[in-house]
DNA sequence: ACATTATTAGAGTGAATACTCTAAAGGTCA
DNA sequence: TGACCTTTAGAGTATTCACTCTAATAATGT
């Protein structure tokens, strides 16, 4: 691989663990075994390894949230999405973890995510939409852009709320438990909107993925 | 007021305005007109003062989600639940914002504030239970589980999202509004759970809050 | 082989920052 | 007044960190 992908590679992983706050340019060089006059070849600044590593998350997800052309949305599909959201979230969870500070810092960047944000809002209640079209919702209008907004902070607010309120080791197995509660949560935004016909299918669907979150949240 | 009192207040307002990681112990004692080394007279270091800051912080919204005694519940409550939730989230708004590293740093924080977080998804319960009580929602014991915590983590994410997507500068005014649009998001989750006879009531009521919030969100 | 360009090493630097140390000033009470 | 404790000033320090500079080495094309 080439030193730059490198280096956006090991600057994504060392970030996702210790968050970007923690981890300095000489870090990542050392990490890789590499000089920081090198690392300083391949990239500007901290700040733009930050912003080429946020571009490959932009792609990934606006592929993630098309919409099928040829055919209408079922359950399953809504399934997929948010399972392959949550895993991108957690590819990429430095991002959401330091957001604020790091659209502060860097105005390009800050404008580039104010429009993904408006085009998956848009893309959500896309789909929303079209859950309503195949009569598996029933939802005005006002409810489903009010639950795009609420679905689109829960989802990115997901891990950062996981990570301040319950003491789990990052771990792959814990993860995955994680992100399957998370997926549970948004199923339980919608739930009230399930026409009759879905109710039962769609809670044998979910009934598996929310089991974990009782058992973690253990209230006194 | 007291040196100590003084470190506390400045120090909250500055780390709202600019984030705890921008303002340092030497910038607090400059804004205050006194030297470092009183500051650190006062307090240990820096982690102390913002676990002092935490702890107003605590006291105050345990106060805020505490139950009427003598009689049930009713929507107005509900209404006066978020505003003084909201506000005080926005007083302390810093603290959400750099939750994750502000936890990761002092490990009695992090106690203290599971504690915390525990206690109030257990008391929103609680408020969602009485609303059911009083006629007011309908939902099974599950649906309150999963609307409550989604209800935290709205709550808790709002400002963040507000600065992160909205480009908006802090003022008086403009905070009102954001505000109130966040208890509309929230009024939108427990909407699909009203009983027939609220319906109306409960959407007057909201109908003024959310007016701001479509402006602000012009989807291309 | 030679010239040119791309890549790399690694020592170094200036600025920032949390915190320390010493001494002075202020307050209190006998 | 004088002893004693509390509060304050402010210069100073050790460390960290993003980034620079120079020179060496590899790669490429002719």
């Amino acid at each position: 691989m080439k030193t730059r992908d490198r280096i956006i590679e090991a600057s994504k992983d060392l970030f996702n663990e210790q968050g970007e706050r923690n981890v300095t340019t000489n870090h990542i060089a050392s990490h890789l075994g590499i000089s920081p006059g090198n690392l300083y070849y391949h990239f500007k600044n901290k700040q733009q390894i930050i912003y080429d590593i946020y571009l490959n998350y932009e792609k990934q997800v606006d592929e993630q949230l098309k919409l099928p052309e040829d055919r209408p949305l079922n359950i399953n599909d809504k399934l997929m999405y948010l399972q392959s959201i949550f895993q991108g979230l957690w590819d990429y969870r430095f991002l959401h973890r330091d957001l604020q500070h790091l659209l502060e810092i860097d105005d390009e960047l800050h404008k580039r995510y104010n429009d993904f944000f408006k085009r998956c809002l848009s893309q959500v209640q896309m789909i929303y939409t079209g859950l309503r079209e195949g009569k598996i919702i029933d939802a005005s209008d006002r409810d489903i852009r009010s639950l795009s907004l609420n679905t689109w902070i829960l989802v990115t607010s997901w891990f950062g709320f996981m990570h301040t309120n319950l003491l789990v080791e990052e771990g792959q197995e814990e993860s995955r438990e994680l992100l399957n509660a998370g997926i549970y949560q948004i199923f339980a935004l919608e739930r009230p909107f399930l026409t009759e016909e879905y109710r039962d299918p769609v809670s044998k669907l979910v009934s598996q993925l929310g089991k974990s979150l009782d058992n973690v949240i253990a209230l006194s």
